[in-house]
DNA sequence: TATTGTTATACTCTATAACTATA
DNA sequence: TATAGTTATAGAGTATAACAATA
């Protein structure tokens, strides 16, 4: 949860990989009590920089969510099931790539706390319908709340420019 | 690993959780075979853009390193042991937000892969001191090559400039 | 035959507590 | 007493194969 604070090299020429290769330290760091490590090319990198965001994404989302105990997929899948009421299970699979067989799990427990539930598919007989209960209404708006609230603070970090610009580019990845 | 293709809706007002709760879908959805399913404030929230660009940043970072058979977290701690040979195993841990716990089998499996060792620290004999061996450098040097290609590619889809901006952006939602 | 949902299973990643040996 | 490394363990997240019911 908690993670480390890593220092950050902003400089960037065009540098091929052999160059990087090469330590950039002296001698051993060993023996000084907590040498500020240098992270090499690391620090540059899209992928690791990706993961650092996104692990502190989840910590947050999981810290403004703890009032109605929702996780990122869960609150994902509420999202969608009330967006699209009737919606089948293998749908919302693919829209968030999930596997349907880890999907059964989730949805269970989405139902145990009355929150959703399946109903009968009318056209189709081997697929469900799934809808938000009354419960499961009351909830989600409470979320959303929280989530804007959360979003608040991302956007205070950010700006409106600077989140616009991360969504672009973000989804230019995929 | 492959993941569905979700739709991307774009607007966005100053909108209120409250009127993002009701669904804007009329009926139904279940019947049609594959309805593009709504995704509502979804589709703009930075916490979901994040975890999707993170997935397939992964998804295409193993594939571009499967030549050397590197994850992302091993990738990492090779390139910091480079960049500070003698470093301890809890600042590495520290640096990267891994718990040292779970850092003994990942550098477990790096020392039985012939690509890193763990010396005696001289000043404090309860700390290992940790260095590449030649062969773990000449694997790191290769892994580094691949690794410029595979930015070959983010930078084509990115820009310089983009992704330099997402460098930026990513960094201050830390 | 193909698809929907389900079960079983396994592997990775992450998190915590307790132990050892040093300091 | 505090710290570095280790062990054991548990919980999520994610992946595949195989099955029953239905199309």
């Amino acid at each position: 949860m908690k993670s480390g604070s890593p220092a950050r090299g902003t400089s960037r020429g065009a540098s091929a990989a052999d160059s990087k290769l090469k330590a950039s330290n002296g001698g051993d760091t060993n023996g000084a009590a907590a040498t500020p490590l240098r992270f090499g090319p690391l620090a540059d990198y899209v992928g690791y920089a990706l993961r650092r965001a996104q692990m502190s994404s989840v910590t947050g989302f999981l810290d403004a969510m703890k009032e109605v105990d929702l996780r990122p997929t869960q609150f994902a899948v509420l999202t969608l099931i009330n967006e699209n009421p009737g919606v089948r299970q293998n749908d919302i699979c693919a829209a968030l790539g999930l596997q349907k067989a880890n999907f059964v799990p989730l949805l269970n427990e989405l139902q145990r706390r009355g929150l959703a539930v399946r109903k009968e598919g009318v056209a189709d007989r081997r697929s469900s319908a799934l809808h938000l209960t009354p419960a499961g209404m009351t909830l989600l708006r409470r979320a959303l709340e929280l989530h804007t609230e959360w979003e608040r603070r991302i956007l205070a970090r950010l700006g409106t420019r600077g989140r616009d610009q991360l969504l672009v580019l973000l989804n230019k990845l995929l």
